[in-house]
DNA sequence: GCTTCAATTAACCACTTGGTTAATTGATAG
DNA sequence: CTATCAATTAACCAAGTGGTTAATTGAAGC
């Protein structure tokens, strides 16, 4: 996920990581410095410095110097647009939508020998 | 992202991609064989053959044989986690709640120099 | 000035990713 | 049997990721 990629795939890029996500988990309770972020798991400073920076990359944190330290503090907005991109799917998993086509046509197929669906994909010719 | 990550790693790791979420786009139309996902880009079949194992093992989609085609069908059921996850962020994005605990912590602390927030983090020593 | 401390940078490593071209598998059509 | 076609696998490559240790920066405290 370089830094060209477009915003939402390096949003979606910075939550593909626990070690990230629990610091935004930790981060919704309050701002924190570097150090109390890192505290809480089994890794090097410099990792967890590579991750806050992969998170203020991808607009999820800001960073601001107070003396020796740095305070951490959550932008979720970029999560906004995440949230809205899959919203666009949610009647695909409420109601299991997409096993109940699967059904239909799968039963469909079993009787008639021909698949099918709500929107067909053009037909291949089988001349 | 290993295949050995927690699912809901694989599947923000799976979205982070343009080309994977416009196939999921397309699929949410209707299934399709891997031809047919595929046309739109420019990029080789073996190309589109990795982005749709991704997919796969994401459990985002499902293939089935048909003679010499795949068909390809949506199973947007991991997505459900993922905004499940996002969602319990909802309200420090909606009314800019970061931003104003960001705007109140700053004038507090050109006032009194010294910073604070509704959830402190514990304070650091200063002897 | 010297030391200490928070954090980052530098340099390195093993592994993954996203793409390529060439070869392979399987099914269809003559 | 042979040719064709959909799709995958194999082998390769450049670039990115996630981690390490060692060195560096910059502010604080005596």
């Amino acid at each position: 996920m370089a830094n060209t990629d477009d915003p939402l795939s390096i949003t979606f890029a910075a939550l593909a990581d626990p070690t990230r996500r629990a610091i935004l988990t930790r981060l919704a309770k309050g701002e924190a410095t570097v150090g109390e972020l890192g505290e809480p798991f089994d890794m090097s400073a410099p990792a967890i410095s590579k991750h806050l920076r992969v998170l203020e990359g991808a607009g999820l944190i800001a960073r601001e110097v107070d003396a020796r330290w740095r305070i951490c503090r959550l932008r979720a907005e970029p999560m906004h647009d995440a949230h809205d991109w899959l919203e666009a799917y949610r009647r695909h998993w409420e109601g299991n939508l997409d096993r109940l086509v699967e059904f239909v046509e799968r039963t469909h197929r079993a009787d008639t020998k021909q698949r099918d669906s709500g929107a067909p994909r053009t037909p291949r010719k089988k001349p």
